[in-house]
DNA sequence: TGTTAGCACTCCCGAAAGGCGAGTGCTAAT
DNA sequence: ATTAGCACTCGCCTTTCGGGAGTGCTAACA
């Protein structure tokens, strides 16, 4: 974080740029400014400070004779110290409370549509990860079988997220063999927490199943081993076209990077995953991801019952309605977090 | 399908033209036909059959001084009449083969992924509508408890398609009660076709529950009455990138256009489904969708165990390889469908 | 010393102009 | 019936050019 470096006049000139730009997609001249915000100041001695400010990094210029934009370092700056925080507009609140009222519905089909609304609400396009099972406490697995040789494993956690995964056996497996195997592993990993599932109590279990029978043996070794390699997360995606509203996109080579990495989920998850929790803005090169340098990306973690599940986020250029996205997304991870945990 | 109207010469010559613009996206001009593909014909005589082709509508002019391209009835002759099947390449289809060989992943994995390999082969954005529950043989239920209040309700098909859904009930309920549903349920159920469920054998279950206890009626009712609704299919969606490779789009508001349709599942659905299988090419103005009046969509259906499910296809411009993505949708389809009917 | 008016200068942007080239339809010859 | 020749059309690309917005600098002023 920045430290309050600048006098309050140089300040309130950036956050004037800067709120302004924001708005109008236009490098903002002196002239605007003294017109527009009534500051008491000629457009000289704004001028004169924003040459200051071009000097030390906040402001720059696209060219000799336009006005100035934010630098990144300028974006930081406004963003640490100058925005003013919004509170979610009260109809804004009020839709995303309508939304997650109604219930019943499948956890995939909610975080698609949270990440619609976050779309819609936003103007920009919107990204989820969803819930990983690390946090999650073991609740219920259960082997179906669907043919001869494949097994249906559905896992089952406390938050109602499901796996599943067909894993084939060599040898036949009966209904009871599998049902029996379903119960005592049910018996044995109930309550535990997934992260604590790859060390201790896999082997413990791997011991006691020496006893049974082999394709039992067999079903359970797969099961562990199919739980150990799942750690893709499912990355939720909407308002992509939201993008285009936007100028700096009108070329379309930057759009077609962008729409490149959207499609890539691996790199969308790079992206986006952070580790602490609470809102994170990164500004353009802050990204890891050169695709995205010339824009900004701002997500919040989701919880359920406290732990931290999941990533929620938007994704803009750089010149992007930091406050108000800011609220939204903030609002909705408190949202969603509070829907997920209550089932 | 239209009747064999045009004499040989203006076939050979609308083949062309259409082979010749879908290759490169130019007008083509009567001097560049004489020139590339030595018919032993002048350019004058060419322009004259193109004239005749123009008059009957099977070609087109953008304006006076440009070559000419086919108009929409041009394509469909074209597709229906002079189009050469292609074989797939041998690495195209080791390419789809080796992919279908690994096995073990869940189901959503394995479309999402059909589809990303579509749009690589075709290079055209291509989408899939997920396999539908209505031809799915009945396999298992299971009644999960997930809070005091909440019970997942897990539906697995013989195909290995699994839904789940939570359903809230009034009191609470114990996992014995559940235990006892689920048995029941599945005693009744398996093995059963869900097309049949609706009808006959949900009022004969619903009778024969009236003699159990309240909470699991109410769990049973809630369960039947939430088969009704889930009607929704998932599209899956790749490639979208590919389109912008194209020129006729690099016109923002037509790329526009296509992408807010791609963020729309229903409207997808309204475009895919095709009641009859085998593969269907819809050109141009034939498709339902506004936004898709300058497209192209080839789409074919896949089965499990010989039942159809679901829709697989790619979407392009009217200027297509047609040939070419229609042997590609055909293996894939098919080669899904015999993956599917395996497991 | 900080602020402001004035002014010359820079440079982007959009409109207008002009030339090139590809392709056509028509006519007349084969 | 086919073809060569030719005048004509028209999209597109490049170039040119003026307007306008905005700047930095200088000098005057409080």
């Amino acid at each position: 974080m920045s430290q309050r470096e600048l006098d309050p006049r140089k300040e309130l000139i950036l956050k004037v740029v800067t709120d302004d730009y924001i708005e109008s997609a236009e490098p903002v001249g002196s002239r605007t400014i003294a017109r527009k915000y009534n500051l008491g100041l000629s457009p000289a001695t704004i001028r004169n400070e924003m040459a200051d400010l071009e000097e030390s990094g906040y402001l720059k210029q696209p060219h000799v004779s336009a006005g100035r934009i934010p630098s990144q370092q300028g974006y930081r700056y406004y963003v640490d110290m100058l925005m003013q925080q919004q509170k979610l507009k009260e109809e804004e609140q009020g839709l995303i409370r309508l939304y997650f009222e109604d219930r019943s519905r499948e956890l995939d089909t909610i975080l698609q549509q949270t990440v619609k609304i976050l779309a819609q609400l936003t103007r920009y396009p919107s990204l989820m990860l969803g819930p990983t099972l690390q946090p999650s406490i073991f609740k219920h697995v259960q082997l179906i079988p669907l043919s001869a040789n494949d097994i249906l494993v559905l896992i089952v956690t406390d938050m109602g997220i499901i796996e599943n995964k067909v894993i084939a056996v060599d040898c036949p497996v009966t209904q009871a063999d599998l049902d029996r195997a379903s119960y005592s592993l049910n018996k044995k990993l109930r309550g535990r927490p997934f992260a604590s599932l790859k060390s201790s109590v896999l082997n413990e279990l791997k011991e006691e199943i020496k006893t049974e029978d082999s394709s039992f043996q067999q079903a359970v070794t797969l099961l562990l081993s199919s739980l150990d390699t799942r750690e893709k997360e499912r990355v939720y995606l909407d308002g992509i076209i939201n993008i285009l509203e936007h100028p700096e996109f009108k070329e379309l080579e930057k759009f077609k990077l962008l729409l490149e990495l959207m499609e890539e989920e691996e790199r969308l998850c790079r992206l986006l995953s952070s580790p602490y929790p609470g809102i994170r803005i990164s500004i353009g090169e802050e990204n890891p991801e050169e695709a995205a340098h010339e824009c900004s990306i701002i997500t919040a973690n989701y919880e359920i019952g406290g732990r931290v599940v999941g990533t929620i986020g938007v994704l803009g250029p750089t010149r992007m309605d930091y406050a108000h996205v800011v609220s939204v997304v903030e609002f909705i991870a408190q949202s969603l977090s509070e829907f997920l945990s209550k089932s």
